[in-house]
This record gives structure tokens, sequence and C-alpha cells, in this order.
DNA sequence: TCAGGAATGTTATGTTATAACATTTCACTC
DNA sequence: GAGTGAAATGTTATAACATAACATTCCTGA
């Protein structure tokens, strides 16, 4: 884990993303309590939260604002302001980082005399998979 | 009002239009429930959802997605798939229709074999003002 | 070993959004 | 102008998402 930058993975922020990362999509923060709890636990929302918190502070996990839910990051350590294309059919989401797209925001953001802190970029469309699969 | 288009404008519908337009800054539901309400009216959630489905639909208001907000569109009854920078501070929204974004990004999803149905593309950072007035 | 900050536990509550079903309203036809 | 069917609204309840506030425990480093 590259999480030699003085922050601690401690026990909870494991199993958290490791919830994460074992759905295939996005999953809201009361189902990773779900699964959390599933085998006896009992863990409030806040310590979920929490961890969620921490996760992305530290480029771990991604938050889809459009989906209220959260999806393990797929390139931890890089820059960190990626798009996601998230596929309505079968909920997969792959997550780009295009420097076309970012420099063209950026020119557009900045002419009209914004500075960026954050971006939210999320597409909604299908995949090639389900393109190909149903009607 | 543009909705020639068959559509109805009905008087929650324009009350509820009237109450985003009349916040100069993004506006919840609830908020713009409480508005609704505040001289005696006793509408319910669901009548405010129901108005501001209709009047996305319509293209009269969007959504701030990373924000669960909603904001009166900027050019109503054009294309529709804007970008939204938000004001961290002061909290504005200013809505841009970029053209070299869309290009940018409809070509970096069309390439992973993605088509688009929707997008989500809302930049928080400072705007012109507040950066001149504040550190 | 003990002091202080970080992390977690705990309880309660706030906020956002929708489900499900009943009733009313409206435009249209006969 | 009465009937009818779809659209809109009303109503009640609850689901789903998120944070506040304060107590306790744990880890680290002096």
């Amino acid at each position: 884990m590259c999480l030699t930058r003085k922050s601690r993975l401690t026990d909870i922020r494991k199993q958290v993303l490791k919830t994460v990362w074992s759905s295939h999509t996005p999953i809201g923060a009361y189902d990773i309590l779900s699964r959390l709890n599933a085998r006896g636990g009992k863990a409030a929302p806040m310590a979920v939260y929490r961890a969620l918190d921490f996760l992305m502070e530290n480029g771990l996990v991604h938050r889809i604002a459009s989906l209220n839910a959260f999806v393990g990051c797929a390139h931890p350590g890089e820059h960190h302001a990626g798009q996601f294309l998230i596929c309505r059919d079968c909920g997969n989401v792959a997550e780009l980082d295009n420097a076309d797209v970012k420099r063209a925001l950026a020119k557009a953001v900045t002419a009209r005399g914004f500075t960026i802190d954050s971006e939210v970029i999320e597409i909604s469309g299908r995949c090639p998979h389900c393109r190909e699969h149903t009607p």
C-alpha cells in the first residue's frame, strides 16, 4: 500500500477500501455499511463516511456525485481529477484522464476569469459491451 | 413562456420556476418548498420534485449534482448539456456551453467505445469577483 | 509513562429523494 | 354540457444519503 506517506490505513479504512473495490459498480455508503456489518459487525454510518473521506483525500476512492456513490480509483497516486464514464445499463464505470478535455476545460474556464479547485465530470451512456448485447 | 410546445406550465410549476430564478445561487428542493409554503402554503416535497422534473425536461432548470441543488437555465430552449462553474465563495454559478470542451469530451468518450446520454460537468472554483475581493 | 492528537464509537438528527395510491383537473369528443 | 381518459396534483409514509456533537480509545513520540 502506497501509504508510506504518513497516513494510517487502519482496519476500518482497509475494510471500506476492500468493499469498494469488491463492487464492480459504484456502491453507496450504506451498502458498504451493510457489507461490513453482514457478518455480525456493528459499525455506524459515521465510520463509513469517515473512512471514505480519508480514502478520497488519499486518492484511493472517487465519489460519483451523480450517483451518490463511490468507486475505487483506477490510478491511485496519480494527479487526480478524472472523467468518469458510467454505463446506464451495466453500471460499470470507466475512468479517463484525458489531456485534451482538461486543456479545453481549463481554457474555457479561465477565459471566464474563474480558477479551478475541483472538477466533476461524469458522463452517462452505454459501454461497448452493452451496446453490442442489448437493443 | 416558451411553452407553446404543448407542455403545461401549471401554477405550481410556475411557482417553482420563479423560486429557482429568484435565488441567485443553486437552491435545494426543500428550500424551494419552504419558500412556497412561507405564506401559508402546504405543498409536499413530491410536488416540488415533480415540478423540478418537469422543468428540467423542458430545459428551464438544471440540476447541480455536486450540490444536490437547482439553478435556472441561462439559455432555455437551446441544446442542453452545459458546463457549470460554481464559485466556492459566493455560490454563484455560471453556465458555459463550450464547443471545444464538448468536442474533446465526445472524442475521448467515443474512443473508449461509449455513447453519451448525458453529461455532468461541474467545476468548483472562484469567480473573478471573489478572487479580487477576498484573499 | 504519560500527554496530546488522531481515530473510532455512539447517539441523535438533518437533509435529500422516492414509492404508492387517492383525488382532482383539463382537454377533448360526442 | 356530460362523459372519459390522461395528466397533474394531493397525501402519507418511508427510503436513502449525510453530518453534528460529544465520549472513548488508540497510537506515537517526548
